[in-house]
DNA sequence: CCGCCAGATGGCAGATTGTGTCACATGGGC
DNA sequence: GCCCATGTGACACAATCTGCCATCTGGCGG
C-alpha cells in the first residue's frame, strides 16, 4: 500500500505531529477524502506496513507440513520471514528498525503497533486451529477451554517474535547474526521448552 | 477515575459511536476542555478501567516474596486478582465482560485494549526484572538477550491472562470455577509447563 | 455501439475532535 | 497579604472525520 509508504516516510522525515492527514493524502498522489476512505486516521495509515512483516509470518506457519513439529515450524518461519534477504531486503531492516522505534516513542502509533499485534496473533490462531483440526479431529472449537488453550499458544508464539523484535530495535544490534531478529526469537522458543521456570528466568546469564 | 467510569456507562448505554466527548465531560461533570487534559481521545477514555485489573495483578507479583518460585507467584496473583469478591466484587464481573466484549467489537476501543495490555506487560517486565536482580545479582539489563528473555517472560505470563480473560468475556461461561477466569489462567500456566509442545497442543482434550 | 451497473475516487459541507492560550479559583507556605 | 503551584474552565481555531453526491473507469449483456 503505497499511500502507508507516503506516511512513513512523513512521520519519520517530519515526526507524527508536523505531519497532517491532508500531506499524507497529497504526497500519495491521493484526495483527502480518498485517505480517509483507507485510514479512520492518520496514525492508522502505517499499520500496513507493521502487518506486513506479520503477514509473512503467519503465511509460513500457515503452509507448513502437517507432520512437522510445532516448535520446528515456528522457528523455521520465524528464520524464514526474519532472514535479511529472504523476502525483506537487507538494507531495509534499518527501515524496520526506524518503524518500530517510531511506534514506541509516539503513544497513538504504539497503540497501532499493540493492535496489529494482536490481529496477526489472532490470525495465527487460526492457522494453528487449521493445523490441529487436520491433525486431531477431536479439536473441539466450541470448548472455552480449549480454544483458550489455542490463542494462548498462539500468543505465547507471536510474543516470541514480538519481543524479539521490539528489543533489537530498542538496541542497535545488527539485523542478523547473534542479537538479530532471528537469534532472539529462535532463543524465546528455546526458553520456552526448557524453562524451568521454577527457579528464576536467568540460570545462564546469555 | 470517574471520568473513565461516565464514559464506559455512555459507551455501554448508547454505543461508542453515539456518544461525543462533550457527553462524557458532561456526565462527568467537567467541561470539555477538562476532559482533554486527562484524555488524548474520548476512546482512551476507558482506558485506566482496562488497566486497573492488570495493575492489581502486577502488584501482586511484585509484592510476592523472592523465594516463591515464579509459575507459583503467577498463579497465586491470578488467584488473588481473579477471583470474585477478592477485591473486585462478584457482581462486577458481569461489568467486567461487557467492557472486554465492547473492545473486542470496536476497532478503536480495540486498540486501547491492546496497548493496555502491553503497557501492563512492560510493567511485569519492571517487576519481574526487580525479582531478578534481588535474587541473581549477575543479571545483566544491558543484554539484549538478557532483555529481551524477560520481556519474552512477561509477555507470556500477561497473554495467559489476557487469553484467559478475552475467551472467557466471549463466551457465556460463568465468572467462577471452571470455565472462568481464574480456571482457564491456571490452565494455561500449567500448559506452559508441560507443554511438549513438540506434539500439536491438544493432546488430552480438557 | 449503447445503456447499465459496480467499484473506486474526488469534491464539498459540516459536525466532531483536539490544542494553544489565557483567565480564574483554590490551597499551602512564607 | 503575597506568591506560587495546581487544577479547572472558556474561547478560538486548527485538524480530524463523515455523509452525500458527482465523476470516472471497466466489464457485461443487449
Amino acid at each position: 500500500m503505497h499511500i502507508a509508504r507516503a506516511a512513513a516516510g512523513l512521520f519519520v522525515r517530519q515526526g507524527l505531529r508536523a505531519t497532517r492527514a491532508e500531506d499524507i493524502a497529497q504526497a500519495a498522489g491521493v484526495a483527502p477524502r480518498t485517505f480517509y476512505r483507507y485510514f479512520a486516521s492518520k496514525e492508522e495509515a502505517i499499520g500496513p506496513l507493521y502487518a506486513m512483516g506479520a503477514q509473512r509470518w503467519v503465511e509460513a506457519v500457515r503452509t507448513a507440513p502437517a507432520d512437522v513439529p510445532l516448535p520446528r515450524v515456528l522457528e523455521d518461519a520465524a528464520r524464514h520471514t526474519l532472514t535479511p534477504g529472504l523476502g525483506v531486503s537487507a538494507a531495509s531492516w534499518n527501515w524496520v528498525r526506524t518503524l518500530i522505534r517510531l511506534a514506541q516513542a509516539d503513544p497513538a502509533l504504539r497503540r497501532v503497533w499493540a493492535e496489529t499485534c494482536q490481529a496477526s496473533e489472532r490470525r495465527l490462531a487460526q492457522a494453528l486451529a487449521e493445523r490441529l483440526t487436520a491433525a486431531h479431529p477431536p479439536y473441539d472449537g466450541d470448548n472455552v477451554a480449549a480454544r483458550t488453550r489455542l490463542a494462548f499458544a498462539a500468543a505465547v508464539a507471536s510474543a516470541a517474535v514480538r519481543t524479539a523484535m521490539e528489543n533489537w530495535a530498542a538496541g542497535e544490534g545488527p539485523s542478523e547474526g547473534p542479537g538479530g531478529p532471528v537469534e532472539l526469537t529462535v532463543a524465546n522458543l528455546r526458553a520456552l521448552r526448557d524453562f524451568p521456570w521454577g527457579e528464576a528466568a536467568a540460570p545462564e546469564g546469555d
